[in-house]
DNA sequence: TTGAATCAAAGTGTCGACACTTTAGAGCCA
DNA sequence: TGGCTCTAAAGTGTCGACACTTTGATTCAA
């Protein structure tokens, strides 16, 4: 989908920055980019064949999404996500969520159901857990949508990356754990799907806090007691 | 602790790229820079003394917080908030705020509500309704910070600037409206604290989301009914 | 062998330039 | 006078370069 035939290269005012961006993400995402991995410029310049201003660019964006961290000293790595990070994300996650569930819930149509049913047929079918992810995500994404709030959908998918990061560990450890990845989604969709279709708002808006909660069980270990501190770069801007 | 009496303005490292930031943003709160205005980066930069790397840098942070607005040309302005925008903008402060109540409840002190009665308690004497509005957004940010999650602040503080445009047009309206803004804010602050003081999550929640509706009432006009669409450009990226 | 000092390699922040696109105004025709 | 065309000015996307900082590895002394 990127590259294919490049035309000689010229009109449509490139966006070298969003290729870039695409790329680096999709790497990250995949894990062929590991957390820790050094992102130097010049470097990613070179390999994209482009100046360092789109690279730079790009990832600005990344660090905006969460998947990269900008070192005080302005290099740039790989994230690595934390058990505490993994719980910071659910409950954002829930704040965000829930709200969109209540306002979506509102104005649910049966369209909207026979759309979500199909996205959990296909869950049902999905040959690999990438799949499966990916199906995860577009259920909720679809919901974010219809709730009708661009800034509520703009603040869910600067997260969005994250959790999709999260989502594939947590079936990778279902898997291990021997547990059945598909089965447990399917189901806890279908759950979800009967409350948003209530036509009940508060109900719609906790079974989704509760689904978000299900599905992003790290391990059955205590919930991370983070500190107390208010503490924080109030804004990070390269540096 | 960092630019205190700049040295001969050459260490630490620096970065244009936030002054001008900074700049902008101020500018634009205040209202120096009108809702659709232009921002040329030749312009900016050459106002700034600088090239326009760091200019470019600080317009995509700006467009990031939505004070600014990128058209499909690449053309930057100011931008222009509408009642449907102040609408959404209430809702995703309910979405994160009421989470981040709940969760600042549960580990509130007393140390808290000695800070926030001082806030309000400066809010009464608040000389001016910039000031009142700095303080009102103190408040707020403090519970954000309470609760402990980056990503639910960082989320918050990426419609910061948002509200805080609101803000400053729902105390000018009250004032025009022969309304008092210091009485009808500090009282409400006041519940709210008792609220959240009470250690019951629920029920901060609850009235967080009842303070905010409150406080950024836009006028007695229905809410506005937005169209139902999926439609949304996913990324913005600069055109 | 260990530890400090040194120095080249690699990296970031910023700059000015170029190619191409969009905009807006001057000029022209009816 | 009113609308259309053409063109110069202004603007964006990208590039390569420079100055300074950080990193690591190597060297040298204890």
């Amino acid at each position: 989908m990127p590259d294919s035939a490049t035309p000689p290269a010229l009109n449509p005012r490139r966006n070298l920055a969003r290729e870039v961006l695409l790329s680096l993400r999709a790497e990250i995402i995949s894990g062929s980019l590991q957390p820790g991995d050094a992102l130097a410029e010049p470097v990613l310049a070179k390999q994209f064949g482009s100046s360092r201003a789109p690279v730079r660019e790009a990832l600005i964006e990344l660090e905006r999404e969460g998947l990269v961290q900008f070192e005080l000293t302005g290099r740039t790595k790989v994230r690595t996500l934390t058990e505490q990070d993994f719980d910071e994300i659910r409950d954002a996650r829930i704040a965000l969520e829930s709200l969109a569930a209540r306002r979506a819930s509102a104005r649910w149509t049966l369209k909207d159901s026979a759309f979500l049913e199909q996205n959990i047929a296909q869950q049902a079918k999905a040959s690999t857990l990438a799949e499966l992810s990916r199906l995860d995500v577009e259920f909720h994404e679809y919901v974010m949508r219809l709730a009708a709030n661009k800034r509520l959908l703009t603040l869910w998918q600067s997260i969005r990356w994250q959790f999709e990061m999260c989502l594939a560990s947590t079936h990778r450890l279902q898997e291990t754990l021997a547990c059945k990845p598909h089965q447990i989604t399917v189901s806890s969709h279908r759950h979800l799907l009967a409350a948003l279709a209530s036509g009940k708002p508060e109900v719609a808006a906790q079974k989704m806090a509760l689904h978000i909660e299900g599905s992003m069980e790290w391990t059955p270990s205590e919930t991370s007691t983070a500190d107390h501190p208010h503490g924080l770069a109030t804004e990070t801007f390269r540096r």
